[in-house]
RNA sequence: GCGGGUGUGGCGGAAUGGUAAACGCAUCAGCCUUAGGAGCUGACGCCUAAAGCUUGUAGGUUCGAAUCCUAUCACCCGCACCA
């Protein structure tokens, strides 16, 4: 009797794997190719559950892929640049880099340990300058055509990191990371112009809606927040200014009565002077802009304005409209700045209640009735056009169509779409992180750095300062340089880029990563790419999906990859809870992978996370649950080893030939119906949860039958051949155990080299099959007939069912529905 | 408010419209053992003598519904004064 000795047997293959390269990728390889990748990890320092959850699912993949013959690319990296890593410098007096880099071969460590079949060969950590030299390369390119500008703008500044942040990184007004109140401020930075693909990122979501879960391709819709209206210009009285306004309801234009602007308007300092209101409107826009974010865009916040003294005219009606500064209007949608309606919106309705504005219903029900002036909300529903001139009687979706020609024919609106989503602002106040390559100079002013010098290597002689900015301004060596234009004295961008830059185009680098002096190399990127299976958290639904979907479209237009999307399947995986909330260390409730090798090994670890929920769920960690995984691969060892005198006995690689037994046709019928069974639950949305029951069935049965088989006349053989399709079957879930039993079985080949055994739909057949019996629906008996009896011949057997006939005694029969080898339902009155 | 999703034993979860609760955890009983936090065998939704009842709730379609449709409730997630 032998041990389980996991730790040796892990170890053994991890290294059997390591020194016959046995996961390196090439190319040439035959079978078609098959790209599977895990969201890359930020080298925080060890790896949680989570990371184990998602790189089991993966490596599943991977190895199964493998198995059918698929020529598979399976990566790993490290998403290396970020603030943590300054953070911690200050907390233990060292440097980004080293801290980064310990942490990256720590990981390194970790994750080998469990197995994990990557092409190390292919490893990358976007922190080192042979990885985002390319990202310099493609800033450059970019701003060469445009995509990349500088301009000042109100950004989201989080004072705790003293940095600013994209839209995407602020969450209800507060930072992503430290979770600090965001505030707005004045700054010149460099953005990424997304917002030209606005379109294209939202309308091929339709490509993607086969592989990837539908909620987050609404996540990505409802972010990209596409409304299809007008633009109208409302001209200023008594002053030579227009008011652009975006509207989705140009139908409801005659009845706008009034104009609301954001406090933060451009044209609220041009209104005002000469009105005599000046005191009384600056003084509301500057309390607006002084209030918390989260009070003032609280929607139950009361809607507030000042009147500005100022009028602007109706385009149609020409009537005069008072313009107001609103508290609701934000200045970062539309154009700042509303036609307000009263009597067709309900925010409109309440200001105009308060200030006592004019309503004028110009939409009306179909069926009548709306009275202007015992209304009691907006009514915001299509209808028929009224008071509307020439459109009056007009279907009112009809006239929005209408009212924009004639509002184009007059040179005063035209048609627009307007997106929610901003341009992404990459510029970051930090020091780990890619630096911007461009040079200032007083005379030529923005000079790109010539592509010949990148890349522009962040200074590693440098020390974090204690309050966290960056140390980069004060860098002497880094910051002073000629002008490559004029040759002057000039001064180095200090800012750093985005380090969601740099895991929007890791995935393609995988495909090339050795590759000094391209980014991609042009066949290797069009072979390997779209990804065709991503896994990772849900977490990242919209910030680096949306930014990697826009990178691979701006780098095709570039010229550097011929795909239009980057990843073709998406599975998001569920966290890891334990006690009903997420592992943090903050609360104390985190499972330690280490600590679950060193107690079950890593196969237990990894069936574990396989076998306790499928995929997408959550998973509840549960400390008995994963014991119950080590009692399943314990079994199946204690199986193999009482078996050792019959399996060797056959040798491996058995055939069995000739006619079964009852028994030992029962249990070659499971051997294959097992196969047939994790294979379709792999196919069908990886559900190893099932696959691995059905795997413990067939070692159930095993158990159960093999002291009457291993003395029949094919019982050993068969025995034989279930244990190796098993083993097969079981491989990618829990490899290490699965090569060790394999191998005592007398197999030379690896098992990781083997190919996905075929099942045999004769051996799935059966002589008898069981047949439920049904009387109106419910089931009342079941009968054992043979499998290829007929229907009448079932039909009359289960007439004569006692069970059946005291339920259809005295009753007229209707109907008989015989569903051959299932059931029949007997159908009375 | 808008959009997406989920409701099944004590727990995690299974069920191409066809025997609800596979597989596992927990629990209980028995065996084995000098001992066991090991292993083996079995029981395990509710109510039961039988019948009957059970997939959040109420309807519907169907010979037959956890599964499809309608309504409703609860919970989770995303966006949100978006003009």
């Amino acid at each position: 009797m032998r041990h389980y000795d996991f730790k040796q047997i892990e170890e053994k293959w991890q290294k059997a794997w390591d020194d016959q390269a046995c996961f390196r990728t090439d190319m040439s390889k035959d079978g078609e190719k098959y790209y599977v990748l895990e969201m890359f990890p930020y080298p925080s320092g060890r790896i949680h559950m989570g990371h184990v959850r998602n790189y089991s699912i993966g490596d599943v993949v991977a190895r199964y892929k493998r198995m059918r013959g698929f020529n598979v690319l399976h990566p790993m990296g490290w998403d290396a640049f970020g603030l943590p890593a300054e953070n911690a410098a200050i907390k233990n007096n060292t440097h980004p880099a080293k801290w980064t880099y310990e942490n990256i071969a720590n990981m390194r460590t970790q994750l080998k340990r469990l197995g994990y079949s990557y092409d190390w060969d292919r490893e990358i950590a976007t922190c080192h300058p042979k990885y985002y030299r390319f990202e310099q390369e493609f800033f450059l390119k970019f701003l060469e055509k445009g995509l990349v500008y500088r301009k000042k703008a109100p950004v989201n500044w989080c004072p705790s990191c003293h940095t600013v942040l994209a839209n995407e990184q602020v969450e209800e007004g507060l930072c992503w990371r430290c979770d600090s109140d965001v505030q707005q401020k004045e700054l010149s930075q460099w953005f990424l112009r997304i917002t030209d693909y606005a379109e294209e990122l939202l309308s091929a979501l339709d490509t993607l809606k086969d592989g990837w879960p539908e909620r987050v391709l609404t996540m990505q819709r409802n972010w990209i927040g596409k409304s299809v209206g007008a633009q109208i210009s409302f001209k200023i009285k008594e002053l030579d200014e227009q008011i652009p306004v975006f509207t989705t309801r140009p139908d409801t234009l005659f009845g706008a009565t009034f104009m609301s602007l954001a406090p933060e308007h451009p044209l609220v300092e041009k209104l005002i002077p000469g009105t005599g209101r000046e005191t009384e409107v600056r003084a509301f826009v500057e309390r607006v802009s002084k209030m918390d974010r989260i009070v003032r865009t609280a929607e139950d916040l009361e809607k507030e304005g000042v009147f500005t003294g100022r009028y602007c005219i109706n385009p149609l009606t020409g009537s005069e409209m008072p313009i107001y500064v609103a508290n609701f209007v934000l200045m970062g949608y539309g154009t700042g700045a509303v036609m307000a309606v009263p009597a067709h919106d309900q925010r409109d309705f309440e200001f105009a209640a308060k200030y006592e504005l004019p309503r004028q219903v110009v939409i009306m029900p179909r069926d009548g009735g709306l009275d202007p002036l015992t209304m009691t909300e907006a009514y915001t529903d299509p209808g028929v056009m009224a008071n509307s001139g020439k459109f009056d009687g007009m279907d009112s979706e009809a006239a929005k169509q209408a009212i924009i020609d004639h509002l184009a024919a007059e040179n005063m609106g035209k048609p627009t779409v307007n997106y929610r989503l901003r341009d992404w602002n990459i510029s970051r106040q930090r020091y780990w992180g890619a630096p911007i390559p461009v040079i200032y100079c007083d005379e030529c002013g923005i000079v790109p750095v010539p592509a010949s010098q990148l890349p522009v290597e962040l200074p590693l002689d440098v020390k974090v300062n204690p309050d966290g900015r960056s140390p980069l301004p004060a860098c002497e060596s880094f910051v002073n340089v000629a002008c490559p234009a004029c040759g002057k004295a000039a001064r180095r961008e200090t800012d750093t880029m985005d380090t969601f830059v740099e895991s929007s185009w890791y995935f393609a680098r995988y495909t090339s990563a050795r590759n000094e002096d391209a980014a991609f190399d042009p066949a290797e990127v069009a072979y390997w790419l779209p990804v065709d299976q991503y896994i990772g958290g849900i977490e990242h639904a919209i910030l680096h999906l949306l930014y990697s979907r826009f990178f691979v479209k701006a780098l095709r237009d570039e010229g550097y990859l011929t795909h239009d999307e980057p990843f073709k399947n998406l599975l998001t995986q569920g966290m890891v809870l334990l006690h009903g909330s997420k592992m943090s260390k903050s609360k104390g409730n985190v499972v330690d992978p280490d600590e679950m090798i060193a107690k079950y090994g890593a196969d237990t670890v990894r069936l574990f996370c396989l076998f306790a929920a499928p995929p997408e769920k959550d998973l509840e960690w549960n400390d008995k649950g994963i014991e119950g995984a080590s009692r399943f691969l314990n079994r199946l060892w204690r199986l193999v080893d009482e078996l050792e005198d019959v399996l060797s006995s056959v040798g491996a690689c058995v055939r069995v030939k000739g006619t079964l037994s009852q028994a030992e046709a029962e249990l070659r019928r499971k051997e294959h119906d097992t196969v047939r069974r994790v294979e379709r639950d792999i196919e069908n949305k990886f559900q190893f949860n099932t696959a691995i029951a059905a795997m413990m069935e067939l070692v159930n049965t095993l158990y159960a039958t093999k002291d009457d088989l291993r003395g029949s006349a094919h019982g050993p053989r068969l025995l034989s051949s279930a244990i190796s399709s098993l083993l097969v079957t079981l491989s990618p879930i829990a490899p290490h155990v699965c090569e060790e039993i394999w191998d005592r079985m007398g197999y030379t080949r690896n098992l990781a080299a083997e190919p996905w055994p075929a099942y045999d739909l004769d051996a799935l057949k059966t002589d008898e099959v069981t047949v439920v019996l049904q009387v109106n629906g419910k089931l009342r008996s079941q009968i054992t007939v043979a499998a290829n009896a007929s229907q009448e011949d079932i039909q009359s057997q289960a007439m004569n069912d006692q069970n059946v006939s005291r339920h259809i005694e005295g009753k007229t029969i209707v109907k008989t529905i015989v569903i051959p080898g299932k059931l029949v339902n007997v159908v009375v009155r």
